[in-house]
DNA sequence: CGCTGTCAAGACGAA
DNA sequence: TTCGTCTTGACAGCG
């Protein structure tokens, strides 16, 4: 058996880097705010400049911690996606940042990748609500191939609402899956979420529309038909077979018993290691996103718990392997 | 400086 | 049908 490497990663903010914030933002109220339109843009695009350089701040803070696995913030250029600033070319302003960006992403070999906000519902019965989340992943789409990144895979999303009846609403995704543009489709992975559909629903769909399965394990102990996720293991591996990415997961721990769906500020290193127990060897690396409040200083938490273990053999700051 | 309220989005359940 | 809640980080404004 080939010992599995587990990568760990975080999302979108430091606690540790100062002033470092990549969303920043202008509300559409403060937007409509200024007598003068153009000095509005122009604030919303020294803010959008601000953010992505951010970004590249904490690629760098990353890459002296050996983090090579990074979820950027969504909210990177402010009301890009805004009905009543439509027209505005949003990229132009970014596109060096951008390119900067992308540029030290692929020098370091880092994977990064975006999960767009809720609002991007796809099964939405709505045409009005489909179209803005085509909008918005499109918008995504842009800030990829600005940055010379390749869009394959770079997006997670949940099947969305349950509405009148479940089967009807994943139906529905499979239906208006047809309607999203090839490139976005290309974009998408799928993730099960806490309250509706669990890890089969997102399987069903996945298998069906040949799209990769994050599994989030704080999501399915919160919301499962069968609480033995391994037996379904084989089948999450089966969907990442065409990737050009390893298999990502997330990762993290319940606030607490009454709070259970609410990220605690830390992951319980005991919890992880199980489950990486339980994997080892399947899969040749699983990237893990440790989502907590704490961010980067959670993953450094975990790693100091990781390092004290002798089952543990780390090869980095930021990745290891189980021993044999 | 620290706290409270506001902002934005879509789903959803209560009234 | 309308309204409050959920969720998240930013930030205006108050004391």
């Amino acid at each position: 058996m080939t010992n599995t490497l587990f990568r760990l990663g975080y999302v979108a903010m430091s606690v540790h880097l100062k002033n470092s914030s990549p969303s920043q933002t202008m509300t559409y109220k403060r937007y409509s705010q200024f007598d003068d339109e153009e000095a509005a843009v122009h604030k919303l695009e020294s803010v959008a400049q601000s953010n992505v350089q951010n970004c590249l701040r904490l690629l760098k803070h990353n890459k002296a911690n050996d983090i090579h696995f990074f979820r950027l913030s969504s909210r990177l250029v402010p009301l890009a996606t805004h009905e009543a600033l439509k027209g505005w070319d949003y990229i132009k302003p970014v596109k060096k940042d951008l390119e900067d960006l992308g540029d030290f992403a692929d020098r370091n070999q880092m994977r990064i990748d975006f999960h767009p906000d809720h609002f991007v519902v796809l099964n939405t019965p709505r045409k009005e609500v489909l179209k803005t989340s085509f909008l918005t992943l499109d918008y995504h789409y842009k800030l990829l191939t600005n940055m010379n990144v390749s869009p394959r895979h770079r997006c997670v999303l949940h099947l969305g609402g349950k509405y009148e009846s479940k089967e009807d609403s994943l139906e529905r995704f499979i239906t208006n899956w047809s309607y999203v543009p090839e490139r976005i489709q290309e974009m998408i992975m799928l993730e099960n979420d806490d309250k509706t559909y669990h890890i089969h629903d997102v399987l069903y769909a996945c298998e069906k529309l040949n799209i990769p399965a994050v599994f989030d394990l704080h999501h399915h102990l919160a919301n499962h038909e069968q609480e033995n996720w391994i037996k379904e293991w084989d089948r999450i591996l089966n969907t990442w077979n065409a990737s050009p990415h390893a298999v990502k997961m997330h990762i993290s721990s319940p606030k607490s018993k009454k709070q259970f769906r609410a990220h605690a500020d830390t992951v319980d290193s005991d919890m992880f290691l199980q489950f990486a127990k339980e994997v080892n060897g399947s899969t040749g690396q699983i990237d893990c996103m440790i989502e907590a409040k704490k961010k980067d200083e959670a993953l450094f938490q975990l790693v100091k718990d990781l390092k004290s273990n002798p089952e543990v053999e780390m090869v980095d700051e930021a990745s290891f392997y189980l021993k044999a």
